[in-house]
DNA sequence: ATAAAAAGTTAAACTAGATTAACATCATTT
DNA sequence: AAATGATGTTAATCTAGTTTAACTTTTTAT
């Protein structure tokens, strides 16, 4: 599928635009490749886009003191990626957001979203309904953290993302996870042993 | 302050109701009052409402398999409290919320959402600039939690939301930061020997 | 005012997960 | 094909936080 259409497809889930609004929209939005490794955003600078990537995959962390790296999620085909805190109060970002493989996206600027909104109300209705989406999923990621232990969590990250652990590193999905690689490897070898 | 004006000026502080605009909105919503441990939701329930706390505190929580409560989040005045994920879908709760003290709050019914949007479009912003709020708030959270040991949480905790610590139990919010209440013991006693 | 219940503290023994370090495997470049 | 760097594994030791249990303090109800 063209990248065009599969950018429509998706909205066109939540909101039904006329194909003038889609026009509207296609001028505003910013079409790209970025190689694997380049940076969507680098801690520090202002997130002036949101990202719905097309085709590839990136990761958003957190660089800490220590300079370790804490991945906050992933991002593949038909999902979001941006540092919304970053984005929304035009601040610098707290995270990276890295490619781990060649990445196709649509950039939604910031300088014209109000602009955006004004002529298609209807996308002011797509964004509530995404953020309201991605708003219950990082809840229940809250609560699976505190009362789940780490096998149980890497289970249930192969349940819901089944697609992601075969083409990302062993040590992301650890990051991820919020344990040791190291401690991700213990846990699989044990699994293996009781099946 | 009068309830319905202390609804309407926080509103006003991300969208500019007309008057007529008001009054329809108070229409639309449900003025109630909760005693202290009744409950908002009950886990297994579907969330009908999102409730506005006008004064009061609530405790939104999870109860696993072993009986065992993790706080996801406290509510007091001039924030929201729902379990937004049975409320958008409509679907059985996964969270309870009930009160801790006598609380205050105006309820946004799921069944007149459709409409209150239609007839007053800028709430349909309104809310779509609460969520992207409360969505960089629970990210920073998940960060907080991998990246932070007990302690450090806590003193973020405390500073994050000073006045919650003097009206919530200890053993309330050492479920919120993700430890046992002896173990919050521990390190509120090992700061006062650090001054 | 007193009893009962709820909340908070302390300390000893324990465990999930981290750290360190040495080694093994896989992928990429020359 | 060899060499280099990136990724993954195993095992020993260590630590942040849990569990259990006995005790103290505060709050609530009678």
């Amino acid at each position: 599928m063209e990248s065009a259409k599969q950018l429509l497809n998706y909205i066109s889930k939540h909101v039904n635009l006329t194909e003038k609004e889609e026009l509207v929209l296609l001028s505003k939005v910013n079409h790209r490749k970025y190689l694997k490794g380049q940076y969507l955003v680098q801690q520090g600078d202002v997130c002036k886009y949101t990202s719905f990537v097309i085709s590839g995959c990136t990761k958003m962390f957190y660089m800490d003191n220590e300079g370790q790296e804490h991945i906050a999620m992933f991002s593949i085909k038909d999902w979001w990626s941006s540092d919304l805190g970053s984005f929304i109060t035009q601040t610098p970002a707290d995270y990276n957001i890295q490619c781990i493989e060649n990445t196709e996206v649509f950039q939604f600027p910031h300088h014209t979203q109000e602009e955006l909104f004004k002529e298609i109300p209807k996308l002011e209705r797509f964004f509530r309904i995404i953020l309201e989406k991605a708003l219950v999923a990082s809840q229940k990621r809250i609560i699976r953290n505190f009362s789940l232990t780490a096998k149980e969590r890497y289970l249930n990250f192969k349940n819901l993302y089944p697609t992601i652990e075969q083409r990302v590193p062993q040590y992301m999905i650890a990051s991820y996870l919020g344990i040791t690689k190291e401690f991700l490897s213990k846990i699989k070898s044990k699994l293996i042993l009781e099946q």
